[in-house]
DNA sequence: CTACGAGTTCAAGTCGACTTTAAGTCAAAG
DNA sequence: CTTTGACTTAAAGTCGACTTGAACTCGTAG
């Protein structure tokens, strides 16, 4: 397996610069590497730590979660327990930006069949016909 | 009809603040009003124009896309090309966004399911078995 | 020896939509 | 006359997730 990956290495492999590598440490979601002549030198432990760290953030977590799934949690805590909690939020969350979209939608096809002339008189009559 | 409204009536009316009517008016999206000892006086025709600009808000878009529906079309487009054209791109984005939540939804319900002891191990059979 | 590329640090910049702050003006009330 | 409250301006601050820039150090190639 590889070891001693050098930052452009792992930069390369998640596909993020190499100052995003150094501001995940910064901000304490990665560990502090080992150095070789003051650079940074990791094993391939990081790579299963940023496959975590890329999905979570994929899949909606902000970085500030992500160090909560990592660190928010008493040592011991299994993964399910950690991964739950977040995921209960997360999905409620979900649920509500969803709706909100739909919403937008059935408003953006609601104006594509206005026939107003004026811009404000169109404004005003979205305005007072809205479904809330 | 109410004119000569203060910027904190109009801001009321719409429950903002008053600094936000005059970032609006400095990136060009509410025209500069007519002023009264310095202090700048609405007609009611403002009001009109900020229920478009929140309702075009609120069905997300941009305030750069806002004032592109105002200026951004020759002088006598009609209001309801303006928007369609808009609304077009909107609905793609939205479309697209749809989806990614979705793709989300179903990551955190699977992750809810594992079963694994260490974090890292457990992102990593996320990654390898993630949809795409 | 010098240049090169890749690494380092710390500070500052970016984006969007505002808000906050500091310092000043004005009219009405006490 | 002084205070109060609402207004004015320009500039700076906020949030999240980074990026960019300046100035510096390394080991290696020519």
């Amino acid at each position: 397996m590889a070891e001693d990956l050098a930052i452009s290495d792992v930069a390369r492999v998640f596909g993020v610069r190499t100052s995003a590598i150094r501001y995940y440490e910064q901000i304490g979601i990665l560990p502090p590497p080992m150095r070789k002549n003051g650079q940074r030198r990791y094993d391939n432990s990081v790579l299963f730590r940023l496959a975590v760290v890329q999905r979570a953030q994929e899949t909606g977590f902000t970085l500030e979660e992500i160090r909560e799934l990592f660190f928010g949690f008493p040592p011991g805590t299994p993964p399910p327990k950690r991964w739950h909690k977040l995921s209960q939020r997360k999905i409620a969350e979900l649920r509500e930006r969803m709706k909100r979209l739909k919403l937008m939608e059935t408003l953006l096809k609601r104006v594509e069949n206005c026939r107003c002339d004026a811009l404000d008189e169109c404004g005003d009559k979205i305005l007072g016909h809205g479904s809330r």
